[in-house]
RNA sequence: GGUGACAUAGCCAAGUGGUAAGGCAAGAGUCUGCAAAACUCUCAUUCCCCGGUUCAAAUCCGGGUGUCACCUCCA
């Protein structure tokens, strides 16, 4: 598979340390609040990417964080631990509000069809090795003590920005008001490593460490934790765009310092949601999360294809008139499964001729769309419904739109639908309501005396109703919507 | 200020040098008393702009412009 590399700008030929073996590693949530669709859309692609590979045939071990200590509101030392932050509008407890909102991360994954992945650690599960990694980078020479903090020393490094072209001298420290520089630091992008001082005193997760009481740096846990489970040799490292610098920059730093060899070759960095006025992000206040979304009436697959229709290295826009239009399609794509009948023997040269163009664009940089496209493409091919069907299943162990269990709800919703009155030839189906058919018989009967207005009145009663009258060739049927 | 990504119809988009896929929406038709549903058909001489290379450019090169992101925590 070729796959764009955000660490050489170019799509590459996907390959692994250990043939047939992917070792995956993606950041995972900050569980101070509610993931909001923008963050998912991340993990969607995420998943999308992890299935893919899966069903190229290799084998992939994926791991996830759960930042659940040490994520401060800014780098230098200065704001708020997110975690308090969450903890404290809650009236909670860390522990509970970071239970709490993981639990939440997880059920919104479910909905969107997000397979867990094979490891997910918090990090405050793993502090002995975060302690051991930074003496060892202190030993090494790469760290250094400060104002009681540890941190590394970038200027170490014979290339330390990997994924773009910086100037230390015109990186700008502070952009935004209320951020101070920390004057400990001996290079402008040095990090905290470890924390034993912070400007705020009542930080509520602390452990002993040889520096002193107190806690990790924010890109520590996931060199560690993808260290330990990943091993030595990363495949693939993803997250959102927005982690490249500083956070992905800093876990190379630290890991290939640690480790004196190269560590992950294959970034994978997905673009962001936004809004008309630039991205979805939790610091704006609202967002939109998944059970918003099911309030309002959507199903959480809905977005999932929305989000597959677009590629995950491009911008998209989210807007609720953009989400509609993906309804629809999603809709209408599982009516049509829908309308397919199951049974019967697959053409096995039909099914390999689709299977392998279904392959081959999802195996150039994850074309999403195209595979989205490839579902239609299956549905207009001149073949029988067996082969469409068992396509269109394959496809979607990729894609995770549940298509074919859509489709089968939907079929058996239509098969509700028995004969239940006929008369002169009009025959009304419906669920089984002799009230609801005599209503619609009784429509009948004013279409028949040309009495259009009470027709139309009856039919206005029975969407009041919830129920939707389809007229057909020789009657009408009717179901609950 | 620096760095990076992106720019194709009303919207989402494919396209990786050979003459603009697909989906949604819209319009027309069939059906219908009308509507809905369904089905059929239509819908970019042109790909942000200006140059260049080439028999041939949405695709390659140079120069602009615009949008978004990162340099603060964010997926």
């Amino acid at each position: 598979m070729y796959l764009y590399n955000s660490a050489t700008h170019k799509k590459e030929e996907f390959q692994t340390h250990t043939p047939g073996r992917v070792e995956m590693y993606t950041c995972g949530p900050t569980v101070y609040h509610f993931a909001h669709i923008g963050n998912l859309r991340s993990y969607i692609m995420e998943d999308v990417l992890e299935k893919y590979l899966r069903y190229a045939g290799y084998e992939v071990n994926r791991v996830m964080n759960i930042t659940d200590v040490g994520h401060l509101t800014s780098d230098a030392d200065e704001g708020e631990d997110k975690m308090l932050k969450g903890a404290r509008r809650e009236h909670k407890t860390v522990m509970e509000i970071a239970q709490y909102y993981t639990d939440a991360f997880f059920a919104d994954c479910k909905k969107l069809n997000i397979k867990t992945p094979d490891v997910v650690q918090p990090a405050t599960g793993l502090i002995p090795e975060f302690i051991q990694m930074v003496s060892g980078l202190l030993d090494k020479g790469y760290a250094y003590l400060a104002g009681g903090n540890v941190y590394f020393d970038t200027s170490k490094l014979e290339r330390y920005y990997v994924f773009n072209d910086h100037d230390e001298e015109d990186l700008a420290v502070g952009v935004r008001e209320g951020v101070e520089e920390d004057t400990n630091k001996r290079n402008k992008n040095d990090f905290v490593l470890w924390f034993t001082k912070s400007k705020f005193e009542d930080q509520a997760l602390k452990w002993d460490s040889p520096w002193g009481v107190g806690y990790p740096g924010w890109h520590i846990e996931c060199s560690c934790i993808s260290l330990k489970y990943n091993g030595e040799y990363l495949d693939l490292h993803c997250g959102g765009v927005d982690n490249a610098f500083p956070h992905h920059t800093n876990e190379i730093a630290q890991s290939e310092s640690y480790l004196g060899h190269p560590w992950c070759p294959q970034w994978f960095h997905v673009a962001h949601l936004n809004t008309n006025d630039g991205k979805m992000s939790k610091s704006k206040g609202e967002f939109l999360t998944v059970s918003l979304l099911e309030e309002k009436g959507y199903d959480p697959l809905a977005y999932r294809y929305f989000c597959l229709q677009s590629h995950y290295r491009k911008a998209l826009v989210f807007t609720w008139e953009n989400l509609d239009n993906a309804v629809a399609a999603y809709q209408k794509l599982i009516a049509r499964i829908a309308g397919l009948k199951p049974g019967g023997d697959v053409d096995q040269a039909v099914f390999e001729q689709y299977q392998a163009k279904f392959n081959q664009v999802m195996g150039n940089d994850l074309n999403t769309s195209m595979g989205v496209t490839a579902l239609f493409d299956v549905l207009k091919a001149k073949t029988d419904d067996a082969t469409k069907l068992a396509l269109i299943g394959d496809f979607d162990r990729v894609l995770g739109l549940e298509l074919l269990k859509k489709a089968a709800a939907k079929r058996e919703e239509n098969a509700k639908a028995q004969t239940a009155k006929t008369e002169g030839g009009y025959t009304v189906t419906g669920e089984g309501d002799p009230a609801i058919d005599a209503l619609v018989m009784q429509r009948y009967e004013a279409k028949k005396a040309k009495n259009f207005a009470e027709a139309d009145r009856i039919r206005d009663e029975l969407k009041a109703q919830g129920v939707e009258i389809v007229d057909t060739k020789d009657g009408a049927s009717w179901k609950r919507v």
